[in-house]
DNA sequence: AGCGCCAATGAGATCGATCTCAAAAAAGGG
DNA sequence: CCCTTTTTTGAGATCGATCTCATTGGCGCT
């Protein structure tokens, strides 16, 4: 592997005016610059990012982490993020946590320790986490993606979960809906399904009916038919569903349909987060739509201008609904239960 | 932020005793040792693993590159590969092509630079793409994921492809299908795809019938209603059809009820790569399983097996059908033209 | 006490690119 | 042709961790 000492030697001239043929190339006679280029594209020399990198304190990473790359969600999002820092000569590195708190503070440490310009955090409770408390403390500058900051201090961009499910229910409520029930994963460990049941209770209490408790699913984007069959037997069921995200809401739709109930016909279903695949699919799901890919230059953007020294800021983008299949408007006859 | 030379001094020692005490405590004094600790604790002393990584040669990580992290076979992959590594204590830096090989050789050429131990590559065309050729003469080891080796130089880790599908359509031929199409990308790019299609034509002919021509998408991952319709609407339609993968598979079918076919009971689909989402849909997909995780740390293994010295190996992993709603028996009635 | 041996430590070089500052070379004016 | 000004180049230091090799220290043994 040659270096640029080979180069230089070859060029015969120093490393300082071989390294500026590179960095500056106005600054050196145009006849030793081509002696430099010369010799490495003969030596087939290839720069070593270590070394600039240690030099000059900055390596042009960001380190990313997320929880889990199945959801598609998390996928564009990594797309889009990666498309908007290559262009301006960023590299990411990622990381998943499998919504661990312990494992994002593993991760987010050796981050660090590569010495990552910034970090694009999507954390499962940001709330609680004491890794960005310590962070808070560091010079490494970050931003919360899908986050609505609590904190000012934290920098963070999202959509405005609360007023998203909101526009979800009441989607509902004017289709004629008036049995309403939210479903999310595990104890709403999420600080986004939180934001988001309380969305979905004040579009009910705004209209005047009664917000049911959140059914809980086991995992964050699986659903039991178990866990919902008691609510459905039971008297006075629901006609319609929320849910905390797309992928639950998808899981959801298939669980009904293969115990008998179908979407939308007995039960209309939307999701959140407006995933490609939810209209690539039959029925096609309704969903509170989040410009996912406006999101993610809006982070790199963020992070960028935060790196070259830019106070933090939190960034509130717009979502709308995306109608589909999996809603219908509510036929009393199909639900009434005297007849 | 503090470096080795400041907690060294603060512990009153030098920078090898310092550096002794986290590399190889047994040989540094106990006190000295803890009074290193005790200064490294009190100065939040964070290796910088850049300097490390210049002056061993050796950064332990792994380039990975994929077409796309929106096809969940990707995504699968990649966690179960990050998982393997960082058992091993090495971190991923992942970049995606989009299915573009001059992003291919671009990114190849930036995890060089960044000098990654190893790289796993996920190209669309491995038979005909130059990087790999360049890449064989170097010294980074790769390892090729989901391809067949026709050049025993490479090491790549993939199931048949060719025996797979053939498996999926004696499958429908058992079911009683006669009529079987192939549905895959653009221009069977991809070598998968091609082996895929001969796999498919074997079980055919090897059963006295006549394959079809393959039924060309726009795009690897999403169907569309207007390039299959032709065949529908012809004479002689077919009752089944096998995919290229899942994902073109789940599109597919929602296109067809769409468009008022309905699957199972007009046409049986069949995909391959067994994506987990296959199962929580519905219908449930019937699918050619890639065992992807273990696929996945046989890549992360024989990967680290090379840059330890070893050889490359080409490994050759089993897959098998999973059945699913996606595909019933041949019910004559439904397709007999006479009726 | 003296000697030798092994354990523990330190000084300095190294990895590769870049920066500073001074020196050398070229260009320009009188 | 000499002196000043500008351009171009080079020697050496730097970033942070680690390695080599030499040196110090402690300990046991005679």
């Amino acid at each position: 592997m040659s270096d640029l000492k080979e180069v230089a030697r070859l060029a015969g001239v120093s490393r300082a005016t071989a390294a500026r043929a590179f960095a500056s190339p106005d600054v050196v006679r145009p006849a030793t610059r081509d002696q430099v280029f010369a010799a490495a594209r003969q030596l087939g020399f290839r720069p070593n990012r270590l070394g600039r990198q240690l030099r000059l304190q900055t390596t042009n990473l960001i380190g990313v982490i997320v929880p889990n790359l199945l959801n598609p969600v998390f996928a564009e999002q990594f797309q889009a993020m990666e498309r908007a820092a290559r262009v301006k000569g960023y590299n990411l590195l990622l990381a998943t946590t499998d919504y661990s708190s312990e494992r994002e503070s593993a991760v987010v440490e050796e981050l660090l320790r590569q010495r990552v310009d910034g970090l694009v955090l999507t954390v499962t409770d940001a709330e609680s986490n004491r890794v960005l408390q310590s962070l808070a403390s560091e010079d490494t500058p970050f931003v919360l993606a899908y986050h609505q900051p609590g904190n000012p201090d934290y920098s963070a961009v999202s959509v405005d979960n609360r007023a998203g499910m909101a526009l979800a229910t009441r989607y509902l409520l004017d289709c004629g809906h008036r049995r309403i029930g939210m479903v999310a994963g595990p104890a709403l460990q999420s600080d986004r399904a939180r934001l988001r049941y309380a969305g979905y209770c004040d579009a009910m209490t705004e209209c005047g009916f009664a917000s049911l408790p959140v059914i809980e699913m086991p995992a964050h984007t699986q659903a039991d038919f178990a866990a919902i069959e008691p609510l459905l037997q039971g008297p006075n069921p629901p006609s319609a569903l929320v849910c905390s995200n797309d992928l639950l809401a998808i899981s959801l739709i298939a669980e009904l349909r293969r115990n008998g109930w179908s979407v939308p016909g007995q039960l209309s279903v939307i999701g959140f987060d407006g995933i490609a695949l939810g209209a690539q699919m039959h029925p096609t799901l309704c969903s509170v739509v989040q410009p996912i890919a406006e999101l993610a230059s809006t982070v790199i953007d963020q992070l960028l201008a935060q790196i070259a020294g830019a106070a933090p800021i939190s960034h509130c983008l717009p979502c709308h609904i995306r109608p589909g299949d999996s809603t219908q408007p509510y036929e009393e006859t199909l639900h009434d239960p005297l007849q």
